[in-house]
DNA sequence: GGCTAATCAGTAGTAACAAC
DNA sequence: GTTGTTACTACTGATTAGCC
Protein backbone atom coordinates (compact mmCIF):
# COMPACT_ATOMS: atom_id res chain seq x y z
CA UNK A 1 0.00 0.00 0.00
CA UNK A 2 0.90 3.28 -1.38
CA UNK A 3 0.37 5.45 1.97
CA UNK A 4 3.08 7.35 2.70
CA UNK A 5 3.84 10.25 4.52
CA UNK A 6 3.57 12.84 1.68
CA UNK A 7 4.70 15.79 3.84
CA UNK A 8 8.01 15.04 3.47
CA UNK A 9 8.06 15.17 0.14
CA UNK A 10 6.41 18.58 0.02
CA UNK A 11 9.00 19.83 2.29
CA UNK A 12 11.98 18.44 -0.04
CA UNK A 13 13.51 17.34 2.79
CA UNK A 14 14.03 13.21 3.09
CA UNK A 15 11.54 11.82 0.35
CA UNK A 16 11.65 9.28 1.97
CA UNK A 17 9.26 6.15 2.65
CA UNK A 18 8.30 5.23 6.20
CA UNK A 19 8.96 2.06 7.46
CA UNK A 20 7.48 -0.79 6.07
CA UNK A 21 6.01 1.01 3.52
CA UNK A 22 6.53 -0.49 0.23
CA UNK A 23 5.78 0.24 -3.27
CA UNK A 24 3.92 -2.38 -5.62
CA UNK A 25 4.48 -0.59 -9.00
CA UNK A 26 3.36 -3.70 -10.40
CA UNK A 27 3.02 -2.85 -13.77
CA UNK A 28 4.17 0.41 -15.07
CA UNK A 29 1.23 2.76 -14.31
CA UNK A 30 0.30 2.18 -11.21
CA UNK A 31 1.15 5.33 -8.94
CA UNK A 32 1.22 5.60 -5.35
CA UNK A 33 0.38 8.80 -3.57
CA UNK A 34 4.09 9.83 -3.65
CA UNK A 35 4.60 9.29 -7.40
CA UNK A 36 0.91 11.37 -7.56
CA UNK A 37 2.35 14.02 -5.80
CA UNK A 38 5.51 13.98 -7.52
CA UNK A 39 3.14 14.56 -10.95
CA UNK A 40 1.77 17.18 -9.43
CA UNK A 41 4.50 19.15 -7.80
CA UNK A 42 6.98 17.98 -10.39
CA UNK A 43 10.48 18.44 -8.57
CA UNK A 44 9.63 15.88 -5.86
CA UNK A 45 12.08 13.59 -6.31
CA UNK A 46 10.93 10.57 -4.78
CA UNK A 47 12.77 7.52 -4.00
CA UNK A 48 11.38 4.01 -4.22
CA UNK A 49 13.84 2.84 -2.09
CA UNK A 50 16.33 3.45 0.36
CA UNK A 51 20.03 4.22 -1.55
CA UNK A 52 22.46 2.03 0.58
CA UNK A 53 25.52 3.68 -0.26
CA UNK A 54 29.08 1.38 -0.64
CA UNK A 55 31.75 3.34 0.12
CA UNK A 56 35.37 3.24 -1.54
CA UNK A 57 38.37 2.26 0.14
CA UNK A 58 39.98 5.69 -0.09
CA UNK A 59 36.51 6.90 1.37
CA UNK A 60 36.80 4.46 4.06
CA UNK A 61 40.09 5.47 4.99
CA UNK A 62 39.82 9.16 4.65
CA UNK A 63 36.71 8.49 7.07
CA UNK A 64 38.22 6.32 9.45
CA UNK A 65 41.39 8.99 9.63
CA UNK A 66 39.30 11.68 10.53
CA UNK A 67 36.89 9.61 12.76
CA UNK A 68 40.39 8.89 15.05
CA UNK A 69 41.27 12.52 15.58
CA UNK A 70 37.32 13.61 16.36
CA UNK A 71 34.73 11.42 16.55
CA UNK A 72 32.13 14.30 16.17
CA UNK A 73 32.84 16.41 14.32
CA UNK A 74 30.80 19.89 13.32
CA UNK A 75 29.09 20.86 10.34
CA UNK A 76 32.02 22.84 8.80
CA UNK A 77 34.55 19.24 9.87
CA UNK A 78 31.57 17.40 7.94
CA UNK A 79 31.51 19.52 4.99
CA UNK A 80 34.99 18.91 4.27
CA UNK A 81 35.35 15.40 4.84
CA UNK A 82 32.31 15.27 2.47
CA UNK A 83 34.13 17.44 0.33
CA UNK A 84 37.42 15.62 0.45
CA UNK A 85 35.38 11.83 0.07
CA UNK A 86 33.15 13.26 -2.21
CA UNK A 87 30.28 11.87 -0.71
CA UNK A 88 27.36 14.11 0.79
CA UNK A 89 27.60 15.58 4.18
CA UNK A 90 24.28 13.87 5.60
CA UNK A 91 26.17 10.53 4.30
CA UNK A 92 29.15 11.48 5.74
CA UNK A 93 27.07 12.71 9.19
CA UNK A 94 25.22 9.37 9.26
CA UNK A 95 28.63 7.81 8.62
CA UNK A 96 29.97 9.11 11.92
CA UNK A 97 27.12 8.45 13.89
CA UNK A 98 26.65 4.90 13.48
CA UNK A 99 30.47 5.45 13.89
CA UNK A 100 30.26 6.15 17.16
CA UNK A 101 27.72 3.76 17.77
CA UNK A 102 29.78 1.57 16.46
CA UNK A 103 32.83 2.33 18.81
CA UNK A 104 30.33 2.26 21.82
CA UNK A 105 29.14 -1.31 21.08
CA UNK A 106 32.26 -2.89 20.65
CA UNK A 107 34.45 -1.06 23.42
CA UNK A 108 34.38 -3.74 25.90
CA UNK A 109 33.34 -6.36 23.99
CA UNK A 110 35.60 -7.63 21.33
CA UNK A 111 35.69 -11.29 22.10
CA UNK A 112 35.80 -13.82 19.19
CA UNK A 113 32.64 -13.64 17.91
CA UNK A 114 30.39 -16.64 18.55
CA UNK A 115 26.85 -16.33 17.42
CA UNK A 116 25.76 -15.54 20.89
CA UNK A 117 22.86 -12.46 21.68
CA UNK A 118 26.18 -10.21 23.17
CA UNK A 119 24.01 -7.64 24.65
CA UNK A 120 26.40 -5.85 26.20
CA UNK A 121 24.15 -2.24 26.41
CA UNK A 122 26.43 -2.07 29.65
CA UNK A 123 23.51 -1.11 31.72
CA UNK A 124 24.70 -0.77 35.40
CA UNK A 125 24.71 2.75 36.45
CA UNK A 126 22.76 2.12 38.63
CA UNK A 127 24.62 4.46 40.89
CA UNK A 128 27.35 6.43 39.80
CA UNK A 129 26.44 9.79 41.31
CA UNK A 130 25.80 12.00 38.32
CA UNK A 131 29.04 14.02 37.39
CA UNK A 132 27.75 14.05 33.88
CA UNK A 133 30.00 16.66 32.31
CA UNK A 134 28.94 20.47 32.85
CA UNK A 135 31.30 21.92 30.46
CA UNK A 136 28.78 24.76 29.25
CA UNK A 137 30.81 27.19 27.29
CA UNK A 138 33.84 25.52 24.78
CA UNK A 139 35.07 22.13 25.24
CA UNK A 140 35.71 19.42 23.52
CA UNK A 141 33.85 16.39 25.30
CA UNK A 142 36.83 14.10 25.16
CA UNK A 143 36.14 10.50 23.13
CA UNK A 144 34.01 8.51 25.64
CA UNK A 145 35.55 5.73 27.06
CA UNK A 146 38.46 3.52 26.01
CA UNK A 147 39.42 4.87 22.13
CA UNK A 148 40.67 1.57 20.77
CA UNK A 149 42.86 1.57 18.04
CA UNK A 150 39.46 0.97 15.55
CA UNK A 151 39.52 -2.55 15.10
CA UNK A 152 36.03 -2.74 14.16
CA UNK A 153 34.81 -4.77 11.35
CA UNK A 154 34.14 -1.83 8.68
CA UNK A 155 35.11 -3.78 5.77
CA UNK A 156 34.87 -2.81 2.37
CA UNK A 157 32.44 -4.17 0.15
CA UNK A 158 34.10 -3.99 -3.18
CA UNK A 159 32.61 -1.15 -4.57
CA UNK A 160 30.56 -1.82 -8.13
CA UNK A 161 31.42 1.66 -9.12
CA UNK A 162 34.65 3.46 -9.43
CA UNK A 163 34.73 6.77 -7.90
CA UNK A 164 36.64 9.21 -9.01
CA UNK A 165 37.00 12.54 -7.16
CA UNK A 166 39.76 14.75 -6.23
CA UNK A 167 40.69 13.62 -2.99
CA UNK A 168 44.09 14.26 -2.83
CA UNK A 169 44.27 17.75 -4.52
CA UNK A 170 42.81 19.61 -1.72
CA UNK A 171 44.41 18.45 1.02
CA UNK A 172 47.27 20.16 2.49
CA UNK A 173 48.42 22.81 0.41
CA UNK A 174 50.79 24.44 2.89
CA UNK B 1 57.08 11.93 13.43
CA UNK B 2 55.49 14.69 15.00
CA UNK B 3 56.75 16.51 17.79
CA UNK B 4 54.98 19.37 17.80
CA UNK B 5 54.70 21.30 21.13
CA UNK B 6 51.15 22.57 20.65
CA UNK B 7 49.34 19.73 22.38
CA UNK B 8 47.58 21.80 24.56
CA UNK B 9 45.41 22.98 22.02
CA UNK B 10 43.46 19.97 22.03
CA UNK B 11 41.96 20.03 25.63
CA UNK B 12 41.45 16.72 26.34
CA UNK B 13 41.07 14.73 23.62
CA UNK B 14 41.01 11.45 24.95
CA UNK B 15 41.58 9.51 21.96
CA UNK B 16 44.92 8.69 22.13
CA UNK B 17 47.75 8.50 18.81
CA UNK B 18 49.90 7.46 21.52
CA UNK B 19 53.19 5.59 20.53
CA UNK B 20 53.69 7.80 17.64
CA UNK B 21 50.93 6.52 15.83
CA UNK B 22 50.79 8.66 12.37
CA UNK B 23 47.69 7.95 9.91
CA UNK B 24 47.93 8.39 6.28
CA UNK B 25 45.47 10.94 5.32
CA UNK B 26 46.53 11.37 1.77
CA UNK B 27 48.78 9.68 -0.65
CA UNK B 28 52.19 11.30 1.31
CA UNK B 29 51.42 12.92 4.02
CA UNK B 30 51.66 11.87 7.41
CA UNK B 31 50.22 13.61 10.21
CA UNK B 32 49.18 13.00 13.47
CA UNK B 33 46.06 14.86 15.48
CA UNK B 34 47.99 17.79 16.33
CA UNK B 35 49.13 19.10 13.13
CA UNK B 36 46.15 17.93 11.73
CA UNK B 37 43.76 19.90 13.24
CA UNK B 38 46.27 22.55 13.16
CA UNK B 39 45.97 21.98 9.19
CA UNK B 40 41.88 21.91 8.95
CA UNK B 41 41.02 24.39 11.40
CA UNK B 42 44.07 26.98 10.54
CA UNK B 43 45.38 27.39 13.89
CA UNK B 44 44.53 26.42 17.44
CA UNK B 45 41.18 26.68 17.46
CA UNK B 46 39.32 25.78 20.30
CA UNK B 47 36.84 23.69 18.70
CA UNK B 48 33.27 25.19 19.68
CA UNK B 49 30.87 22.10 20.40
CA UNK B 50 27.93 21.47 21.99
CA UNK B 51 28.14 19.22 24.56
CA UNK B 52 25.27 16.82 24.81
CA UNK B 53 24.78 16.33 28.17
CA UNK B 54 23.55 12.66 29.19
CA UNK B 55 21.79 12.68 32.64
CA UNK B 56 21.92 9.88 34.75
CA UNK B 57 18.92 8.09 36.18
CA UNK B 58 19.44 9.58 39.70
CA UNK B 59 19.87 12.88 38.18
CA UNK B 60 16.52 12.22 35.97
CA UNK B 61 14.74 11.34 39.00
CA UNK B 62 15.37 14.24 41.28
CA UNK B 63 14.76 16.87 38.07
CA UNK B 64 11.20 15.16 37.47
CA UNK B 65 10.31 14.81 40.86
CA UNK B 66 10.78 18.44 41.31
CA UNK B 67 9.16 19.24 38.04
CA UNK B 68 6.02 17.96 39.52
CA UNK B 69 6.42 20.19 42.11
CA UNK B 70 7.16 23.10 40.85
CA UNK B 71 7.93 23.23 37.04
CA UNK B 72 9.32 26.58 37.20
CA UNK B 73 11.34 26.96 39.45
CA UNK B 74 13.37 30.23 40.34
CA UNK B 75 16.79 30.47 40.71
CA UNK B 76 17.37 29.66 43.92
CA UNK B 77 15.55 26.61 43.74
CA UNK B 78 17.19 25.82 40.40
CA UNK B 79 20.49 26.16 41.96
CA UNK B 80 19.48 23.76 44.87
CA UNK B 81 18.67 21.28 42.35
CA UNK B 82 21.89 21.71 40.55
CA UNK B 83 23.84 20.94 43.95
CA UNK B 84 21.85 17.56 44.30
CA UNK B 85 21.92 16.61 40.76
CA UNK B 86 25.75 17.70 40.68
CA UNK B 87 24.88 19.53 37.47
CA UNK B 88 25.09 22.80 36.45
CA UNK B 89 22.78 25.19 36.97
CA UNK B 90 22.44 26.16 33.24
CA UNK B 91 21.95 22.52 32.61
CA UNK B 92 19.69 22.14 35.12
CA UNK B 93 17.74 25.60 33.44
CA UNK B 94 17.68 24.48 30.59
CA UNK B 95 16.42 20.86 31.51
CA UNK B 96 13.47 22.35 32.90
CA UNK B 97 12.61 24.73 29.54
CA UNK B 98 12.68 21.98 27.47
CA UNK B 99 10.51 19.99 30.05
CA UNK B 100 8.26 22.52 30.18
CA UNK B 101 7.96 22.63 26.96
CA UNK B 102 7.72 19.06 26.50
CA UNK B 103 4.88 19.08 28.73
CA UNK B 104 3.15 21.15 26.31
CA UNK B 105 4.17 19.57 23.70
CA UNK B 106 3.04 16.08 24.98
CA UNK B 107 -0.38 17.18 26.46
CA UNK B 108 -2.86 15.56 24.87
CA UNK B 109 -0.74 13.33 22.13
CA UNK B 110 0.95 10.40 23.38
CA UNK B 111 2.42 8.91 20.50
CA UNK B 112 3.93 5.82 20.56
CA UNK B 113 6.30 4.68 17.87
CA UNK B 114 4.97 0.73 18.11
CA UNK B 115 3.86 -0.57 14.79
CA UNK B 116 1.67 2.06 12.34
CA UNK B 117 -1.19 3.36 13.07
CA UNK B 118 -1.93 4.76 16.26
CA UNK B 119 -2.54 8.63 15.76
CA UNK B 120 -3.85 9.04 18.96
CA UNK B 121 -4.64 12.81 19.31
CA UNK B 122 -7.68 12.12 21.41
CA UNK B 123 -5.89 13.51 24.82
CA UNK B 124 -6.41 15.40 27.65
CA UNK B 125 -4.36 13.35 30.46
CA UNK B 126 -2.65 16.16 31.59
CA UNK B 127 -2.80 14.09 34.59
CA UNK B 128 0.00 12.18 36.77
CA UNK B 129 -0.25 9.88 39.42
CA UNK B 130 -0.29 6.12 39.69
CA UNK B 131 2.69 4.33 37.72
CA UNK B 132 4.32 2.39 41.00
CA UNK B 133 8.02 3.89 40.79
CA UNK B 134 10.38 2.44 39.16
CA UNK B 135 12.97 4.65 38.81
CA UNK B 136 15.43 3.46 41.11
CA UNK B 137 16.70 6.56 43.02
CA UNK B 138 19.33 6.08 45.54
CA UNK B 139 21.71 7.78 47.68
CA UNK B 140 20.84 11.20 46.66
CA UNK B 141 21.27 13.27 50.00
CA UNK B 142 18.24 15.66 50.36
CA UNK B 143 16.13 13.88 46.87
CA UNK B 144 12.50 14.09 47.90
CA UNK B 145 11.58 10.46 47.82
CA UNK B 146 8.17 11.16 46.19
CA UNK B 147 8.97 11.08 42.55
CA UNK B 148 5.86 9.96 40.68
CA UNK B 149 4.97 9.02 37.00
CA UNK B 150 5.98 11.30 34.03
CA UNK B 151 3.63 10.84 30.66
CA UNK B 152 6.82 11.97 28.82
CA UNK B 153 9.12 9.38 27.62
CA UNK B 154 12.17 10.83 28.97
CA UNK B 155 14.84 7.99 28.28
CA UNK B 156 17.47 7.63 30.45
CA UNK B 157 20.66 6.32 28.57
CA UNK B 158 22.79 4.97 31.40
CA UNK B 159 25.87 6.43 30.56
CA UNK B 160 28.37 3.94 29.97
CA UNK B 161 31.46 5.43 31.06
CA UNK B 162 31.64 7.00 34.69
CA UNK B 163 33.20 10.64 33.81
CA UNK B 164 34.93 11.44 37.12
CA UNK B 165 35.20 15.36 37.35
CA UNK B 166 36.53 16.58 40.29
CA UNK B 167 33.40 18.75 40.97
CA UNK B 168 32.67 17.01 44.58
CA UNK B 169 33.85 19.94 46.34
CA UNK B 170 33.40 23.20 44.08
CA UNK B 171 29.87 23.55 44.12
CA UNK B 172 28.72 26.56 44.10
CA UNK B 173 28.38 28.09 46.74
CA UNK B 174 26.12 30.87 47.90
C1' DG C 1 18.22 38.69 34.31
C1' DG C 2 14.20 35.48 33.17
C1' DC C 3 10.86 33.20 29.98
C1' DT C 4 8.89 30.81 25.43
C1' DA C 5 9.13 29.10 20.78
C1' DA C 6 11.72 27.57 17.23
C1' DT C 7 15.65 25.43 15.67
C1' DC C 8 19.93 22.75 15.59
C1' DA C 9 22.20 18.61 16.56
C1' DG C 10 23.43 14.10 18.92
C1' DT C 11 21.94 9.37 20.73
C1' DA C 12 19.52 5.09 20.82
C1' DG C 13 16.86 2.12 18.43
C1' DT C 14 15.53 -0.03 14.38
C1' DA C 15 14.50 -1.16 9.58
C1' DA C 16 16.63 -2.06 5.00
C1' DC C 17 19.83 -3.90 2.56
C1' DA C 18 24.12 -7.01 1.69
C1' DA C 19 27.22 -10.76 2.47
C1' DC C 20 28.37 -14.96 4.86
C1' DG D 1 19.41 -17.35 10.27
C1' DT D 2 23.15 -14.33 11.67
C1' DT D 3 26.19 -10.49 11.27
C1' DG D 4 27.47 -6.13 9.64
C1' DT D 5 26.51 -1.58 7.87
C1' DT D 6 23.85 2.23 5.96
C1' DA D 7 19.78 5.08 6.54
C1' DC D 8 16.06 6.63 9.10
C1' DT D 9 13.16 8.09 13.07
C1' DA D 10 11.91 9.60 17.70
C1' DC D 11 13.40 11.81 21.58
C1' DT D 12 15.86 15.30 23.73
C1' DG D 13 19.74 18.40 25.13
C1' DA D 14 21.57 22.88 23.65
C1' DT D 15 21.24 27.16 21.23
C1' DT D 16 19.12 31.21 19.35
C1' DA D 17 15.68 34.93 18.63
C1' DG D 18 12.28 37.59 20.52
C1' DC D 19 9.77 39.24 24.31
C1' DC D 20 8.90 40.85 29.03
Amino acid sequence: MCSLSSINCIKGLGSQLSTGEEFSLTDNRLLCKQHYLELIHGQCKAKTKRVRTTFAEEQLSVLQAHFQIDSNPDGADLEKIANITGLSKRVTQVWFQNSRARQKKYQGSKKSRASGGGNDRSGSATNNSGRSSTTTMESIPGSPGCDDGMMFPTSVTTSADDIDKPMDSMMFSE
